[in-house]
DNA sequence: CGGTTGACCAAGT
DNA sequence: GACTTGGCCAACC
């Protein structure tokens, strides 16, 4: 079981609507390199099988989404997450403690 | 095998 | 409030 793995599996955990964190994923998976959640996101976020898209930093804004990954494949997701219920203002969470999801 | 890297985080400047 | 610094740790080269 590879570390990126562990990460798929927590994100599919994630209910519909619902948030979560790199920092919380990275302690569920027993480690502090919170870097590396996002690490293993990146390299997976082409494939919609992992919700990589409920899965945000501490503060809940959606990292990457602006700038280094593909915009409009992001921004899709960005809209997806709206509609599932979860408020997203320029690629930032609102409401964010009540939709974040703590395991 | 060693150095760099990264979709992070918190605290300091 | 934008930017820098130090720290974390697996994957990558």
């Amino acid at each position: 079981m590879n570390f990126f793995e562990e990460v798929y599996k927590l994100c599919k955990e994630i209910p519909r609507g619902k948030v979560s964190t790199y920092k919380i994923l990275a302690e569920k998976l027993n480690t502090k390199a919170y870097r590396l959640v996002g690490y293993a996101l990146r390299s997976n976020s082409y494939v919609p099988k992992v919700p990589c898209h409920r899965v945000v930093d501490s503060r809940g804004r959606l990292h990457g989404f602006g700038g280094s990954t593909s915009q409009r494949f992001l921004d899709r997701k960005a809209k997806l997450l709206r509609k599932e219920g979860v408020k997203v203002k320029d690629h930032k969470v609102i409401d964010f403690d009540k939709v974040l999801y703590k395991f």
